[in-house]
RNA sequence: GCGAUCUUAGCUCAAUUGGUCAGAGCGCAGGAUUGUGACUCCUGAGGUUACCGGUUCGAUCCCGGUAGGUCGCCCCA
């Protein structure tokens, strides 16, 4: 016996039950995002590593603990990209983009990498689908992706999904905010944990998504970075607000939803799932969506000054809630051919390539045997007809149709096809295309 | 990275204080001549009880380690 392999930790295999869903989901993705106008791009799984370090923030999590970075054989460092916005901002400077047109649109669809402990919905190789827009700080297309995110749970049908959102401010709210902020925690930080006390010196805002049990009470009274906007960052945000509600896209302000990442500048919103009912498939996994605008990071990474905003969906947590709702069913054959050994046999399996060939989805069974494990295994898969394809029915040149599902006194149990009319009554009765 | 918990057939789970305890259901496969299914019946395949080591006359059941799953913290999609 040879050694049997085992996955690599918290990377999944998605099996054909699962990926019905995960169509479903990609499909309603690219229709959606053709609607808006954004179209697809696809960067390499793998970038400079000083990439992710600039954009992401040399402090974060992500960068200080989660990336699997290696050496190539030519001695440079390369990181599996953990996100998807970098490397997008990335291809949009090194091709010039902005010179070619004012604004862009794109989205991309595909795994990330981040080296981190499991939990429910959280892998170390996941799925994100994101949107980017770049060339406008106009307050219409932060409302663009946020409305962008919220259809497409809609016509998804995902359920309990809030929005939260806020603003950060930029370039001249943030250091007098930071400073506020230090000098209200500053006197707690004695009895801080040592987490805590990190996050505080590296990045004070972030101190605000703690859940420490100490801190509850001063994050309420902590300042809000909302007092502290400029008067552009103020109206942008107003002008956000007034759209989504002409939108009728409901919103909670939240003033403590701070993002991870550095580049995040004005709003910031998360689509985060709420189940009212209190069983709840994700727990502390709830954050679905997650975006922002980012006016500063193409300049950052060598671009031009581009403004930008976007969003990152998980695909995983997403599958995760549709499927609590109702497992997808793999669509079956729309015919089964039961055959018989003999000559005929080779005349019903050609048949079924051909029929294949023009469109149909039809099966039949290879290991033949019985007629009855034929229709067995016919029903099993799902197959909307069974025929058999027998001496019988070769001279009459008739076919008997059974409808696998319909129950034995169904008047439409049965019904006779014409072996000559068979392609025709199945472009009639069964178009290609469409799920049997 | 820290803490807790779990790991028995493909799946869901059983197995009295460590001594016929390696089982059930589902699934899969087959069943009086390879012409007719979904309910029922009969039969069968499949596990060195995650892996490694220890205690013991003897361990699925006790101890330690490793791997993996799950949950909380951290953080994120």
């Amino acid at each position: 016996m040879s050694q049997k392999f085992a996955g690599v930790k918290g990377m999944n295999d998605l099996l054909p039950p699962q990926i019905a869903t995960w169509q479903r989901v990609e499909a309603t993705a690219r229709a959606l995002f053709a609607c808006y106008g954004y179209q697809e791009i696809r960067t390499p799984i793998v970038e400079d590593t000083a990439l992710f370090v600039r954009s992401v923030g040399e402090v974060t999590d992500i960068v200080k603990k989660e990336m699997y970075t290696f050496d190539d054989k030519g001695g440079r460092s390369i990181t599996l990209r953990p996100e998807g916005t970098a490397p997008a901002a990335r291809a949009y400077i090194e091709h010039g983009i902005a010179n070619t047109e004012p604004v862009s649109r794109w989205f991309y669809l595909g795994p990330m990498f981040r080296y981190e402990r499991m939990k429910t919905g959280r892998y170390r190789q996941f799925y994100q689908l994101g949107a980017e827009a770049y060339g406008s700080g106009d307050a219409s297309m932060d409302v663009e992706v946020i409305a962008l995110a919220w259809e497409f749970f809609r016509r998804l049908g995902v359920p309990d999904v809030v929005l939260h959102l806020n603003s950060l401010g930029d370039g001249s709210a943030r250091p007098a905010y930071v400073e506020a902020l230090k000098a209200h925690f500053a006197p707690l930080t004695a009895s801080m944990s040592e987490d805590a006390k990190q996050t505080f010196e590296r990045n004070p805002m972030r101190l605000l998504d703690s859940k420490e049990e100490g801190l509850a009470d001063p994050i309420a009274k902590a300042p809000a970075i909302l007092d502290f906007l400029d008067e552009a960052s103020r109206k942008h945000f107003e002008e956000v607000q007034r759209l989504l509600a002409k939108l009728s896209i409901p919103w909670t302000l939240d003033r403590r939803l701070v993002r991870g990442l550095d580049y995040y500048t004005r709003t910031t919103f998360e689509f985060i799932y709420q189940p009212k009912s209190g069983d709840s498939a994700l727990s502390t996994a709830g954050t679905v969506c997650g975006g922002g605008r980012y006016d500063g990071l193409v300049h950052e990474l060598g671009g031009p000054e581009k403004p930008a905003v976007g969003f990152a969906m998980g695909l995983d947590r997403l599958v995760m809630l549709l499927e609590a709702g109702n497992a997808a069913q793999v669509a079956g054959p729309t015919l089964f051919i039961g055959t018989f050994d003999g000559p005929l046999r080779e005349d019903a399996v050609a048949r079924v390539m051909r029929l294949r060939n023009a469109g149909y989805h039809v099966d039949f069974d290879p290991r033949g045997g019985k007629l009855k494990r034929q229709i067995e295994r016919a029903a099993k898969v799902g197959a909307r007809y069974f025929t058999t394809w027998g001496e019988k029915e070769v001279q009459a040149g008739k076919l008997e149709f059974k409808a696998l599902a319909l129950p034995d006194d169904h008047p439409q149990k049965t019904t006779t096809v014409e072996l000559a009319g068979l392609e025709a009554w199945l472009a009639l009765n069964a178009p290609p295309g469409k799920a049997s």
